[in-house]
DNA sequence: TATGAGATCAACT
DNA sequence: GTTGATCTCATAC
């Protein structure tokens, strides 16, 4: 039996239960991608989500239904993407942090640049570079092509931390991670 | 290994 | 005008 699709209803719930759920799961877009080994949530109550002061037309797919892309340009440079969480209006989402890259290694490496495939999807700028994701696919559902989204059929042993180039609520630990993961953005602090 | 600059855009003060 | 949910390359230690 093939792994579950995750569908809207997955992300219908708290960004704190989907984001540690996320982590072992596998990511396509366009049929290239992987399994994704760090995330961050983005609460709506946080300082240092986007959407804490409410709704602009950047931020405006955060407050719209859940199981969709919202993607934003960082740095004036990078894209990067996040699933949105919980019931509508609530503007919560996942931020997708780093991918073990397993499927269309060739086009990753070409879209990328640079070989190395430890950094082909380890950060969120380097994730949306290798996967193709742009703005043009801010506010698609998760669960239609180009995207393509199945549940972990493993439990991964989970680590969190700090989340990483904040500066308002930077203690909180909502950073999730697949311990020993050698595709991580960043190491996580030991214990 | 560690710090620093540059790229470049939208939200915010 | 300043600040980022960043990355790469250069230079210094």
């Amino acid at each position: 039996m093939p792994p579950a699709r995750l569908d809207r209803r997955f992300f219908a719930r708290s960004v704190h239960k989907v984001a540690p759920e996320l982590i072992g799961a596998t990511l396509t877009v366009g049929g290239v991608g992987g399994r994704i080994v760090e995330v961050e949530a983005y609460h709506h109550t946080d300082p240092a989500a986007h959407s804490f002061r409410g709704p602009t037309e950047r931020n405006a797919v955060m407050f719209g239904p859940p199981g969709h892309a919202y993607v934003y340009r960082s740095y004036g440079i990078h894209w990067c993407l996040n699933f949105v969480c919980e019931p509508e209006g609530s503007a919560s989402a996942v931020l997708i942090r780093a991918l073990e890259p397993l499927e269309g290694l060739s086009k990753m490496r070409r879209r990328r640049g640079l070989p190395d495939e430890r950094l082909l999807c380890a950060g969120p700028g380097r994730l949306c570079q290798a996967l193709g994701v742009t703005v043009a696919y801010n506010g698609l559902p998760l669960d239609r092509p180009p995207f393509a989204l199945f549940a972990r059929t493993d439990t991964p042993a989970i680590v969190s931390g700090v989340r990483i180039g904040i500066s308002k609520a930077a203690n909180l630990p909502w950073r999730y991670g697949q311990k020993g993961s050698r595709f991580l953005s960043k190491p996580f602090k030991p214990e």
